[in-house]
DNA sequence: CTGTTAGCGCATTCAT
DNA sequence: ATGAATGCGCTAACAG
């Protein structure tokens, strides 16, 4: 079919320089020293003809593909994106290129999408979020490396870069406490196919105990159950008020939710932050920029993708790198107010 | 190196299925008939022994990568991920894997990811965006197929899927003009690196001549620049305040300039839409949950995404599609009120 | 330091 | 319909 070689291959070099292809290959690839001369003309050769090294001949004669799967979750979400926006910097400048897959929440998705990295060959994955089995994890993680990010597997502790969701929760719900709170709201979610997130579990978690830790006792009534999405918050709100259960605070369990929370309240007349208080999670950017300014927990979605690509990088290249733990740290902004 | 290959080769499973191993090979491309009989020993081989075909001895015999470039700006920004997002759909299902690039807005970096690319044999090229010369596309797409989203090209206006954004602006600011604004703002954008990107500079075109249709000249001191990111609506609905003439309306460039707007107005006191009004631009899933919703140019970018795949897919396929050119739909929510 | 020789795993003639 | 042979372009021993 319509093919795209510009036929430079490394013999036309190797004529041209008057040298022997492997010497060719040699100084392409700084495997071996080699005379300075038949170097420079084999630079000057490589520099005339435009030769490109077919990487398909590369890979397959040294076995490296020189490309990270990276299986995320949920193309065009604003936290995931972010961490591949992270994944992308971290890589930049190496010789590695990501190769993506989007598993779109759906175990059997995901499934497919590494078995199509791994048919792809990629020399390592990174996991963004997801719900593969831990023991197909550990199976692919004695070929190649394995880095997850916003994952955190219990069996594979050394190879996760993840934030603390529990502690974080909990830190938000005592500030909502602090701030005078105590019918808090909160907005969990699970997603479809899939009973719930971990993350999203913990955080639940952290609300909970944060409430139990202050004399209260979480009351099911408070706990609404949305999807991640935005438009599920909306449903939240009006759900929690169909109960008729008073609150004074809501946290929802991310950024989005928070978002659809808001619209809702605006819609039936309820002041943020005046009549409820309002906080999110996650920090995506557009938290700074709702009206008002929604108070959150940062997760910082870009580093941590920085972080998983060097941590891979450093696999790559025989190190053992220690990966960070992130502890969120709750933004404070306009949209929480005092309870009197 | 850490090398990940289970071994099992062509010639592996034509042992097994007491065949040649182009017999293998015809079975499992289909592409010519083999004996029933043997064709399922095949089948069964490949299945016992988990046999896995290897894409780079795959690619190097045929000359085919199976993947397509994707060139975009702005990895993480609402608008593109939403292209990106459909061509992953529109994908789906095809042999062909997308191979990211990002550019971010700067013509070096583009042009370095275009290489990257190219020497990754990618059998196809889509554009999002972006600002490379079309003397260099032209050379490209003499070899492979290229398509451009959200980009129109003027020399190759038959490879492009865009919005008529002249057109949708036009219409933006009619429609302020008709509830009754007279001193309508304009927030456009410039990206570092660059003067200006076309789309953006097609809708300030639009509000321009909807203006003199009206019998207005457009005012200097209403325009004001952004960069496309959410911040800088902020420092423009400042600037514009400064400049201490009056407006009741803003139309901004993109939604995420409108948010920042949106946020400084509230900061200052103004209200929306009782005291301003406010038009984004794109219709990113966040202007629905503005507060209030924000009214804006619908621009479907997941869609574009996926009709570019599925173009790129014919394209591949020899065929020659015809690729739709999009209206943009104003979306009217309650950020405008009627002017009295 | 450098050239020669073998593959890497598969697709594709060319015979049969 | 099918097997044998050849080559895709490059890397990596192996000799010198």
């Amino acid at each position: 079919m319509s093919n795209n070689d510009n036929k430079v291959t490394i013999l036309d070099i190797a004529k041209r320089a008057n040298v022997s292809p492997s010497t060719v290959s040699r100084v392409l690839r700084n495997s071996a020293s080699v005379a300075p001369g038949k170097r420079e003309a084999v630079m000057k050769a490589v520099a005339e003809l435009g030769y490109r090294p077919n990487i398909f001949a590369q890979s397959l004669a040294s076995g490296q593909s020189m490309t990270i799967g990276v299986l995320t979750q949920n193309f065009g979400s604003p936290f995931y994106d972010g961490i591949l926006e992270g994944i992308l910097l971290g890589l930049d400048g190496s010789e590695y290129w990501p190769l993506f897959a989007d598993g779109r929440w759906q175990t059997e998705i995901e499934l497919r999408g590494l078995d199509f990295l791994l048919q792809r060959r990629v020399d390592g994955i990174i996991l963004v979020g997801g719900q593969i089995p831990e023991e197909r994890l550990r199976k692919v993680a004695k070929e190649i490396p394995v880095i997850a990010v916003a994952r955190e597997l219990k069996t594979m502790p050394e190879n996760c870069i993840y934030l603390k969701n529990f502690e974080a929760a909990y830190q938000a719900t005592q500030y909502l406490l602090e701030m005078g709170h105590r019918d808090i709201a909160h907005i969990t979610a699970t997603v479809p196919y899939l009973d719930s997130v971990d993350d999203i579990l913990q955080r639940l978690r952290g609300y909970e105990q944060a409430l139990r830790d202050a004399g209260l006792e979480p009351d099911p009534r408070l706990i609404v159950e949305g999807n991640l999405q935005q438009q599920s918050g909306v449903l939240a709100v009006e759900m929690l008020l169909a109960r008729g259960r008073p609150f004074s605070a809501i946290f929802a369990a991310n950024d989005q939710m928070a978002f659809g929370a808001r619209l809702a309240l605006y819609r039936r007349g309820i002041r943020v932050p005046e009549d409820v208080s309002l906080v999110g999670f996650d920090d995506e950017s557009s938290a700074a920029y709702m009206v008002p300014p929604l108070t959150t927990v940062r997760q910082p979605s870009i580093l941590m993708g920085q972080e998983a690509a060097k941590a891979m990088l450093a696999l790559l290249n025989e190190q053992s790198p220690k990966l960070p733990v992130f502890e969120g740290e709750l933004v404070i902004r306009e949209s929480v107010a005092r309870q009197r």
